[in-house]
DNA sequence: TTTTCATTTGAAATCATTTCAATTTGGATT
DNA sequence: AATCCAAATTGAAATGATTTCAAATGAAAA
């Protein structure tokens, strides 16, 4: 029941990756999706779909995925990890009011590889803190978020952290 | 007992914070360190100095800093916050192996502010991944950091999880 | 000195992430 | 189809950074 599931089999079988239901889900929910979802979030996407789905299972899998390349591990969020399933090189704008992660279009090296300073690069990020246009526009009113340097509120499809009760 | 303590204070001073000792104890601290130190090494660091700081007090003061524009919070380890007393614009390298944070010489739009898609930017973060020079070098060996993406082992002046017993 | 207000403190709560042992699954073999 | 095995999945418990909160302290003003 999982749709597309055809080029998702590819993708794993690709890299080596045994594809069972819980990582096609799993692929599926996250390629789906342009929110940058944390873990909570895909764990509550997923629960019609795979309702014995456990947390411990979303963090091997997209730790694995992320080894493969097929998913990026975002930390630009202080409180939780954010996963993206478009891999190409972008950079990402994190709203400090509503928690938004959006991708930005600016030509800048995050495709770079290869040395720096002797360094091995494996993986680079440009992150981008700041008001979101929303945000700017008044969106939304306030509902500080718990942690982290964000402050105010929610808007859009943000970490559920932000989002109001 | 602080040394340096003037220019500390004028630090402080310019920017209305008042100059208690336990803020310029840790001022003074962050801003010798090089190596990007977090909460607990920076507690660690001023425990003869100030013996009762307590880490709720660094991590507020860290956070009035930071808004202030004295530090530079990071967030590049997955694990932690580490503190950046340096805040002209420059980019970070994070060795997956040691957990090293390394300031890059790299020209880049670190500094750049104003608005991009119409989202107002307030922080620009370059961060790096991948395994640095001396990890390369075959420097040490093994001991996996507890969490987070990194692997192996120690050297160097990394946060403390990532250091031998 | 007394009042007042900000700062500091430590203990407790929160919560993402990791660890771990047990269970389940699915493929291979009989 | 039944059995076996290694890998995958699961849930519960542990870990540890960060936040919350109320009480204690400190320092300046009255």
């Amino acid at each position: 029941m999982i749709s597309n599931e055809k080029p998702l089999r590819a993708l794993l079988g690709e890299r080596g990756i045994k594809p069972t239901y819980q990582r096609l889900a799993i692929l599926a929910e996250v390629l789906d999706r342009r929110s940058h979802p944390a873990i909570k979030d895909l764990h509550f996407g997923l629960k019609t779909k795979v309702p014995t789905l456990s947390k411990t299972t979303l963090y091997s899998t997209l730790e694995l995925f992320a080894r493969h390349g097929l998913v990026r591990t975002l930390r630009i969020d202080p409180v939780e990890a954010r996963y993206d399933g478009w891999t190409a090189p972008h950079h990402h704008f994190h709203c400090e009011r509503c928690g938004a992660i959006l991708d930005l279009n600016l030509a800048c090296p995050t495709g770079r590889r290869g040395c720096i300073d002797g360094h091995e690069i494996r993986e680079v990020h440009g992150y981008f803190r700041g008001v979101c246009r929303s945000c700017l526009a008044g969106a939304a009113s306030s509902a500080s978020p718990k942690r982290g340097a964000a402050r105010a509120a929610l808007v859009k499809h943000p970490s559920r952290r932000y989002q109001h009760a």
